[in-house]
DNA sequence: TTGACGATAGTCT
DNA sequence: GACTATCGTCAAC
């Protein structure tokens, strides 16, 4: 298969970092949704890599069933989701996947954002270690779970501020509009009854980036 | 202290 | 398409 890269064009080597606001708005899945095209940067281990997500989905507790702070249950876990937006909040999941989030809203609100994939764009060298593979594919960085793990990501980073330097999002001028956007129910939560029928999971139409392919 | 259960992915058929 | 690895979390005991 032929891997065309970059998939969009992109006008920025370097590019803005996205400031304490972007991330306090009260409409997850605005969020959601303004994220893709939007830069991940992660420098675990002091390894630059980052990649333009391309796939989300929107939690949005209380009332979400789907969210692991349905009805504002507070844990150990879920305490970082109710931090102020603009944090990582990381967990583990079948006991292998570390799942990155993006917690948004004003503190003690609950929503998150799952990013689900990105196309790689600097540290490919990395991600590909990380992932213990041979090559760039698009299974390196498809998935909750395979995003995660390019990044270096771990659940004992959970609450790291994404204002900060190991975690951060940047804008370099890629620009989504909606109609770039196709939105689909969210994958995997069947047990959210009437909830799991959300369209809250987003794609950058057409890219190859993405899960489920 | 225990046990059931995942916002999955990779392998094998 | 089916099967399963693998372990932290959480609620119940």
């Amino acid at each position: 298969m032929i891997i065309k890269r970059p998939f969009l064009s992109y006008k920025n080597l370097e590019g803005q970092k996205l400031p304490l606001d972007f991330f306090l708005d009260d409409d997850v899945v605005t969020i959601a949704k303004s994220l893709l095209g939007k830069v991940l940067v992660s420098r675990v281990d002091n390894r630059h890599r980052a990649g333009v997500i391309t796939e989300v989905e929107a939690y949005r507790a209380p009332e979400d069933k789907a969210s692991h702070a349905y009805q504002n249950k507070k844990t150990k876990r879920t305490e970082v989701m109710f931090y102020e937006g603009g944090h990582a909040y990381i967990y583990l999941c079948y006991g292998i996947h570390h799942m990155f989030n993006i917690v948004t809203g004003p503190e003690s609100v609950a929503h998150a954002v799952l990013i689900r994939s990105f196309e790689p764009l600097q540290g490919e060298e990395y991600m590909i270690e990380a992932r213990n593979k041979k090559g760039l594919d698009y299974r390196l960085t498809s998935g909750p779970g395979c995003a995660g793990q390019a990044l270096g990501a771990k659940a004992h980073m959970s609450g790291a501020s994404l204002l900060r330097d190991l975690f951060w999002l940047e804008d370099r001028g890629i620009q989504i509009t909606l109609s770039d956007i196709v939105a689909t129910p969210r994958i995997g939560i069947d047990y959210a009854e009437e909830w799991a029928d959300r369209p809250w999971r987003f794609v950058i139409k057409d890219h190859p980036w993405v899960s489920r392919r």
